[in-house]
DNA sequence: GGCGATACGGAGCGCGTGTTCCGGTTGTCA
DNA sequence: TGACAACCGGAACACGCGCTCCGTATCGCC
């Protein structure tokens, strides 16, 4: 990969750039053609670096979603678990609702489409920002990571079905925290 | 729709029967001919009846949905109207869940693509609903009926996403409700 | 039972999309 | 600069799916 053509090595990043964009704006289901048109290359180029489609997405959306790891991973030791916790969560699902790659990629990561690996340790770190925050009794104790991966999945399908609603998401956020309250319903 | 041959009337039930349990199962997704197959007649046969997939899709679909509205025009004079909205609430998304057809049909009649009338009759009930809720203060007056709607494809997605977990429900369930709380985050 | 109208079945068309193939081109190295 | 290997473009292929078409079978009426 490093011993490459010189104008191998530019078409490839050429695929890339166009990839990581039209991804970004119509998720997996933008067709092959498409990126090889806007990156200016033919399909068949597209297949020399990539053995297939499916391919391509991960290598765009493999390093987005190891930089989530690497977050939660960093802020796993800070003070306030709480705060911190709603910070990321807010944030994933922020950074995510703007790109239907993300979105798509954490949606399909439940079906074992992803690449071993980095959904793996997204999972982990998420599991255990949200342990340190139900330690720290900032959020009910009643769900575990997989809930909350299922919840992010969930706010992603609220976020594309009516983009812009902030206040939406503060239920889910409400909803987290422990049920200390007056029940009033 | 009456006048015709007995055959006809037949292999219409026997379509609408496939539809049914074909699009419950797998959503709009299913390829049509999977239907005529498991109906047991050719695709030609369920173009005599209803003029595209869609048209078969919301004939099935929309007994259902005016159902829903039904029950929540029934609803809109009880008592307790915070209790009857979550009884609400939760019965619609439990329903769906357990039927891709209405997950498909809720998700997709924002696009318009649903049938005018049923659509609209669902979202103006899920609104009454929701609105005396709200003034009885049992749930958070921030958000309105659409806002629900979305929240309602959010959660069927996190259901189809984690099946069976109760307690995500619960989450969404209790973010609902009015926030007077202390704050633990 | 015979006859016209109606309905049936499923092969086939059009289209979109992932993938492959190959003749031509271009970079690289001696 | 020449020659070989690597690489490129895009036409073509495979396939699935919505939908149509038409020869054939069936129904209903006299």
């Amino acid at each position: 990969m490093e011993k490459m053509r010189a104008d191998a090595r530019r078409n490839r990043a050429k695929v890339l750039a166009a990839a990581e964009e039209a991804f970004a704006l119509d998720g997996l289901a933008v067709p092959l053609d498409d990126i090889a048109r806007l990156a200016g290359v033919g399909a068949g180029t597209v297949y020399r670096h990539f053995p297939s489609k499916e391919a391509l997405f991960q290598a765009v959306v493999l390093e987005r979603i190891q930089q989530f790891a690497e977050e939660a991973r960093a802020l796993a030791t800070a003070d306030e678990p709480g705060g911190v916790f709603f910070d990321y969560f807010v944030r994933v699902i922020r950074q995510a609702s703007l790109n239907r790659a993300i979105c798509d990629a954490l949606a399909e990561s439940s079906g074992h489409a992803f690449k071993a690996g980095a959904g793996d340790e997204f999972r982990a770190a998420l599991a255990e920002l949200l342990a340190r925050a139900q330690a720290a009794g900032a959020v009910r104790p009643d769900i575990d990571g997989d809930d909350l991966r299922a919840l992010i999945v969930g706010c992603l399908a609220v976020e594309r079905y009516a983009p812009g609603s902030e206040h939406l998401l503060r239920v889910v956020v409400d909803g987290l925290r422990p049920v200390e309250r007056v029940r009033t319903g």
